[in-house]
DNA sequence: TCTGGGGTCCTAGGACCC
DNA sequence: TCTGGGGTCCTAGGACCC
């Protein structure tokens, strides 16, 4: 869209530190593979003139989002499924009334954003992915309004084409001998449930016209959110990987304020370059729970980089890093938790009695590990869980009562 | 010499609880 | 000699997606 002369000319995409080649144009999909190393495909390369640009991530995110604006505004209901794709849903349309609209979609993007889209149209998910691959060679836009269309679409689409058939799944399938779309659509419920579980039967089911993957209106909050990279030069000085680390911890902590989120678990990992065979390869990650569901840079960088220290070996050039924090709960659900144990703390030291005190505290649940350690100073006695959800805490110390008694 | 980054879901098995 | 039943949570590993 930005350099118009580059249309219908042979161009790539490089990946982190021009590494690997991870977009083609059609024009050197034949002769370049995705994924392929950007000194491997060089020589293809200057042979065949091919434009070679590195990645801006920015931009794409961008412009995809200027894409999904245009399509929320003539669609009743939209998923944004990826960074370039998104589902549109239109209950109780018509196939008749459908053709059109999609049309009139797919030239408004072209002319709004400049980028142009194709589109499957299909009773479910999976079979409308399957009828956009015929869109995208094809019109630009793909109806599937009967059976005998699922059928004829799904006979002459290799099974791997289909969502949710990776490599894995590819060779098993080939090992019985599947290799259409429809030859799997038509197996055993049993047999696909056993070899390929659950996942495998809802997508045998979609590809019957089942619907068994809802449309996900609102999009929901990530469960896991990771920062990492491969450098461009080895690393190998403890200093040096300190200042990655809480670089990526900043990052996650960034990522994870904008979601309005917080973590109570980090992860640090790191390895060496395995893909050379002649250095010494080491690689390692270790987890840690926080002691507080947390959202803080400070807080988050000091258990990442305790997580660090105790992975780190000296002697070795480390290629690749990272940080991921999970255990996400709800930033406010943590402040109000705060609050919660603040009030529980006032009351507990207004109560006369160990009894009625340990009475109330049994009806305690939060998301921090120590109800009342900010009221009342007092020992750690036991270890103990605390009776909440507890995937998203530490085990916790529970207080001596009377002590606190004696506080007050 | 040089090989990406960021996610999701499912299952089995173990620890632990009452 | 005989050794229950029902549940949750967590983790590792394996598959997939873009």
């Amino acid at each position: 869209m930005f350099n118009p002369a580059l249309e219908g000319k042979p161009v790539v995409v490089l990946s982190n530190n021009d590494g690997s080649i991870i977009a083609r144009s059609n024009e050197v999909k034949g002769f370049i593979q995705m994924g392929q190393p950007y000194f491997q495909a060089k020589k293809m390369i200057d042979e065949h003139k091919v434009k070679v640009f590195s990645s801006n991530y920015e931009l794409y995110g961008n412009m995809s989002g200027r894409v999904m604006n245009v399509l929320s505004g003539l669609v009743p209901e939209t998923e944004v499924y990826s960074i370039d794709e998104c589902f549109l849903n239109f209950p109780g349309w018509q196939p008749d009334e459908l053709l059109p609209h999609a049309h009139l979609i797919r030239d408004r993007v072209k002319k709004w954003t400049g980028i142009p889209v194709s589109i499957g149209l299909a009773p479910t998910k999976t079979l409308a992915k399957a009828a956009n691959k015929v869109a995208k060679k094809a019109e630009g836009i793909h109806l599937i309004r009967n059976s005998q269309d699922i059928d004829s679409l799904l006979e002459n689409l290799p099974v791997d084409d289909l969502w949710g058939i990776g490599r894995q799944y590819n060779k098993l399938l080939k090992a019985n001998n599947i290799q259409t779309a429809l030859q799997f659509k038509n197996l055993p419920d049993g047999w696909i449930q056993k070899h390929m579980t659950i996942m495998g039967l809802r997508l045998a089911y979609e590809l019957r016209g089942i619907s068994c993957l809802p449309l996900e209106k609102v999009q929901q909050t990530k469960k896991a959110i990771c920062t990492s990279r491969s450098f461009g030069q080895y690393v190998s000085a403890y200093t040096e990987m300190e200042e990655v680390a809480a670089n990526f911890a900043f990052k996650c902590c960034e990522k994870l304020r904008k979601e309005g989120s917080a973590a109570s678990v980090v992860t640090v990992f790191i390895h060496t370059n395995s893909f050379n065979t002649t250095l010494p390869q080491y690689s390692n990650s270790r987890t840690l729970r926080l002691p507080v569901a947390s959202d803080s840079t400070p807080e988050i960088i000091h258990y990442v980089l305790k997580a660090l220290k105790a992975i780190y070996r000296p002697g070795y050039a480390y290629k690749k890093a990272g940080v991921i924090v999970t255990g996400i709960v709800p930033s406010n659900a943590v402040q109000q938790d705060l609050f919660d144990q603040v009030d529980r703390a006032k009351q507990l030291l207004l109560m006369k009695t160990v009894d009625e005190i340990n009475k109330k505290i049994g009806t305690g649940k939060g998301i921090f590990n120590s109800p009342v350690k900010f009221a009342v100073q007092t020992h750690a006695t036991k270890q103990v869980n605390w009776p909440m959800q507890r995937k998203y805490l530490s085990p916790c110390y529970t207080t001596r009562w009377d002590d606190v008694l004696k506080a007050s």
